[in-house]
DNA sequence: CGCTGTGAATGTATTCACAGCG
DNA sequence: CGCTGTGAATACATTCACAGCG
C-alpha cells in the first residue's frame, strides 16, 4: 500500500473522529473528500483496497468506518515510543497531547547532555545514550522519535536498530542509511520552509502585478 | 515545478553546503544521489530543469552549484516570518537555529494566552491575535508558521491572508481552506507516526517470523 | 574515457465514467 | 435515484539508456 494512501487514511480517520463526536452517523465519499482536500473517487479507491465498507445510495457508517480505519492503521493497540533528544523540540513533542490520544506512549527518554541526565519528565527518567540497549529492553520500545542534532542521528539510529527498534520518526536533517528491515519517516522542517520560499519567490516573478 | 523536485533541491543544497565546508570542489550526480537517497538520473534531471550546470566528464562545481541552488530556492534574501502560537512547539521552533541560517527571521509572535501576552522572547514581543494586521504591517512578514491548536488555525490563516501573508507553514492538524492565492505546506506529526504504525503492524503480519 | 543532459520507456498515482446495488 | 466500487484512461514522476561534449 502506498504512503500516499496511508496518509489519506489518517486524514479520514481524524475527520471520522470529529463526525462521531458531532453524532453524524453516515458520511459520503464526496463529503469526506471535501473535508480532506481530495476527490470522491480517491476516497472510494483508498477505502476499497481494504474492503467494501460503504452502502450504495447511502454512504459509509461513521462509527463502523472509524473502527475499521483504526484497526487498519494499527491504532487499536498501544505503541511504546522512545524519545531521543531532550532539547526544545523533544520537550515540545513530549507534551504533545495527540500522541497519547492515538496510542503512542513515551516510555523512555535518551540524551547525552549531562545537564539533563538523571532528571525525569513526568516520571520518565532521562537516560544516557550509552544505556540505549537496556532502556529498549526494559521498556519494550518499538518506535523511536529522533530529535537529536544532525551529527548524532545516524549513530543512534544504528544503535537502536541493533537493539530492536523497528520504526523511526526522524526530525534530524539527514537521510539515515539503514540496512536492517526498518521503517523510517523523515520530517524536515527546513525543507518545508524552503519549499515555501521557492513557491513565493516564483509567484512574485511570474505574477509581478499581484 | 513539482514539489518533489523542489524538496530534492533542498537536500542537494544541504549536501553542497557540507561539501563546501569540507573544501570539495567538484561533485558528480552519482555521489549527490548517494548522499540524498536517490539516483543519478534523478539528480541530473532535477538540475537540468534550471540550466546546464555541469561539465561532461567532470561533474558539478560545488560552489557554483550551491550558489545557483541558493538563488533558485529563494534563499539569497531574508524572509520575515511570523510565529503564531507561543506554546511548546512554537518555543522550540523559535530557538531552532537552522531557520536563521537559511534566511528565515522570526519578526513577530502572536498568541492569545493572557499568560504569554506582553512578554517578549529575545526582544520579540508576544502580541494578541487581534493585533495581527498591525504586526504584519509593522514587520513586513510574508510567511507565517502556524502552531496553534487545531480549532484556531483556520481563522488565523484567513485573517493573516487578508493582512497580506502569502505563505503558511501549518503544523495544526487541519487542511486549511484557502481562497486567495496563497501557499500552504502542512506538517502533520501525528500522520507520520500513524504511517509508521501502519507499516510496522503490516510487517508483523506479513513476516511473523522476523 | 567519464560524466552530463535528455528523449523514450516505464512505473505509479489520480481521475474519469459508468455499471450495479440498496 | 444516489452513491459505491472499479476497470479504463489520464496525468505525473522516475528510471533507462545513450548520444555527445570536455
Amino acid at each position: 500500500m502506498s504512503d500516499y494512501t496511508v496518509r489519506r487514511l489518517s486524514m479520514y480517520y481524524r475527520i471520522l473522529d470529529e463526525l462521531e463526536r458531532e453524532s453524524d452517523d453516515v458520511v459520503s465519499s464526496a463529503s469526506l473528500a471535501r473535508m480532506t482536500g481530495t476527490n470522491s473517487a480517491q476516497v472510494r479507491k483508498d477505502l476499497s483496497y481494504f474492503g467494501n465498507f460503504g452502502k450504495r445510495g447511502r454512504g459509509y457508517s461513521v462509527s463502523d468506518l472509524r473502527e475499521r480505519l483504526r484497526a487498519i492503521l494499527g491504532l487499536d493497540r498501544q505503541w511504546n515510543v522512545l524519545l531521543v533528544g531532550a532539547g526544545h523540540l523533544g520537550s515540545a513533542l513530549f507534551s504533545y497531547k495527540d500522541f497519547a490520544k492515538r496510542g503512542f506512549h513515551i516510555v523512555g527518554i535518551l540524551d547525552n547532555d549531562p545537564e539533563k541526565l538523571g532528571r525525569s519528565w513526568d516520571g520518565i527518567a532521562v537516560n544516557a545514550i550509552s544505556e540505549a540497549e537496556e532502556v529498549v529492553a526494559r521498556t519494550g520500545a518499538e518506535v523511536a522519535v529522533i530529535v537529536t542534532p544532525a551529527h548524532a542521528a545516524q549513530e543512534v539510529i544504528e544503535r537502536l536498530t541493533r537493539a530492536g527498534v523497528r520504526g523511526f520518526l526522524n526530525f534530524a536533517p539527514i537521510k539515515p542509511e539503514t540496512t536492517e528491515p526498518v521503517r523510517v519517516r523523515n520530517v524536515n522542517i527546513t525543507i518545508e520552509l524552503e519549499g515555501l520560499a521557492y513557491a513565493l519567490q516564483h509567484d512574485e516573478l511570474t505574477r509581478p502585478s499581484l
